[in-house]
RNA sequence: GUCCCCUUCGUCUAGCGGUUAGGACACCGGGUUUUCAUCUCGGCAACAGGGGUUCGAUCCCCCUAGGGGACGCCA
């Protein structure tokens, strides 16, 4: 089995697209097929180098490489051409000199009368020679139907009346996308094509052009689309985010690649896969034909999921690899202590060090955040003197005193935890007290109560 | 507008003619070494509507509605 994913180097790579290359590498690998990429360049005006970068890191990022070296769809533009010219030979495509102004009135015309727009076939019979200028029409059958079967929508069938004679070949001489990609997947020898939904029709043009190319069909499974929280098509505005931003967000790959796998694929009743758990029991006819929603919610209980479960130092390694942190932060001698601490509540690696600024820095206490804090002054000073005598090398010893300052003065723990944590973070959202007391340590900690008391 | 595809809790989904319609996320409530969170236990919540077929339809067929897609000398 030989999969493809073949993305135009037009954008970066965003969720939908990350989505097919997981579904037609998972596909080849849980197959021991190869997995292939191309880079369907052939719009000179809008593809860039700088996408075709991003795209592949993207998915080195995701853990996916091709299994070939990838290749790029402008540099078969002269066997595209051949073949074009060869169909135009046979009698299988023609000449066609009818102008662009000219097709623009048909259309218009046929969507008065409620047609579908499409080419009405006007040089079919005219057997034009190919002069310069003209274009390659492909000669799709009059009558019957395409049809095919899908491995994940099952039957798919269209009328061949509906579909028109597309252009192959440009009047400037360029080949066009549904006839370079029946023909690439053809000499790349891809046996399943795996793709978007919205490449339906392309299909069914380039089942015809392979067809007449008296060549074997791959097998087909046409992916449902990813549709923004709203239920859009995926667009700029509507959530389309380089699935970079993501990695700089702080989700981590297995997170992602979880994530995605699960939006329309299903085994069992298990939600969380290892990659290894994935090429096991992963197959295309178990994706579901429905479409589904960008789910952020979703996404990040993935993503808590995959940093509590990384290994410790590693995930202190990585965070300091790929994100900002403080000196001081880095001199902590509990910096690992502490992210073990966030990550429990944490959805991704920003939100994560966001949190980290009280471990090391005294909050500033708004007007806002004081008056929050209800506490008797006096009793806090006694907490705070006989904190000073505590033993912080131990966090339960920390617990322990805590229980019996409260005990000993019939206090309910609200009433010194709530403003305690206030003075000590600024925020209402932390950590339980004793963990802080321990992480923040005892000097800061008693200078904090101090700045409030003195303020 | 024409054609194609889709339709189970708010969201992702399981189901493949007989089920108390299951799970996960989110949400709500109880519990935990008395805290927002974590953890844990529990709860709420769905077969788009209408016709058939059948002893019996979430499941098969048709219609309607809604959603998405395709209709380029873009990919």
């Amino acid at each position: 089995m030989r999969t493809r994913f073949a993305p135009s180097p037009t954008g970066h790579l965003h969720i939908g697209g990350a989505r097919t290359a997981i579904f037609a590498w998972l596909q080849a690998k849980a197959n021991n097929g190869k997995f292939l990429i191309r880079f369907e360049d052939t719009d000179k005006e809008r593809s860039e180098k700088e996408y075709v970068d991003s795209i592949i890191n993207s998915l080195k990022w995701l853990g996916i490489e091709p299994d070939e070296k990838p290749i790029f769809q402008s540099d078969q533009i002269s066997k595209h051409r051949e073949i074009a010219l060869d169909l135009l030979k046979q009698g299988l495509a023609y000449s066609c000199n009818v102008s662009p102004e000219r097709l623009e009135e048909v259309r218009k015309i046929q969507q008065q009368n409620k047609q579908q727009p499409r080419y009405d076939g006007f040089s079919r019979d005219l057997n034009l020679p190919h002069e310069k200028g003209n274009v390659i029409r492909f000669k799709m059958p009059l009558d019957g139907v395409t049809t095919f079967e899908d491995q994940v929508l099952k039957t798919i069938s269209i009328n061949n009346k509906e579909l028109d004679d597309f252009i192959i070949l440009r009047s400037d001489g360029t080949p066009t996308y549904n006839f370079c990609a029946a023909i690439d997947d053809l000499e790349m020898q891809i046996t399943n094509v795996i793709r978007g939904d919205d490449h339906i029709t392309n299909t069914l043009k380039q089942i015809n052009i392979l067809k007449a190319l008296n060549s074997e069909l791959p097998e087909y499974a046409h992916l449902p689309m990813v549709l923004s929280s709203s239920g859009k098509r995926l667009s700029k505005r509507e959530g389309a985010v380089d699935i970079q931003e993501y990695k700089k967000m702080g989700y981590l790959k297995e997170a992602m690649v979880n994530y995605l796998i699960k939006l329309g694929w299903s085994y069992k009743e298990q939600e969380l896969f290892s990659v290894d758990e994935l090429i096991k029991y992963f197959d295309i006819k178990d994706v579901n034909s429905s479409a589904a929603k960008f789910s952020q919610e979703l996404l990040d209980f993935y993503n808590n999921h995959y940093l509590k479960k990384f290994k410790l130092e590693g995930l202190y390694k990585y965070i300091d690899e790929n994100f900002l942190l403080s000196e001081k932060f880095i001199n902590n001698d509990k910096k690992t202590e502490i992210i073990d601490l966030l990550r429990e509540g944490s959805n991704n690696i920003s939100e994560l060090v966001d949190e980290l600024t009280f471990f090391y820095e005294d909050p500033y206490l708004t007007d806002e955040i004081i008056n929050a804090i209800q506490i008797d002054k006096n009793l806090l000073a006694l907490f705070k003197e006989e904190l000073k005598e505590v033993n912080f090398k131990d966090k339960l010893l920390i617990g322990v005193f805590i229980d019996s300052f409260l005990s000993k003065n019939k206090l309910k723990f609200p009433l010194l935890g709530k403003p305690l944590r206030l003075i000590l973070t600024g925020k209402t959202n932390a950590p339980s007290i004793s963990d802080l007391l321990y992480l923040i340590g005892k000097e800061n900690c008693i200078n904090r109560i101090d700045n409030y008391l003195n303020s």
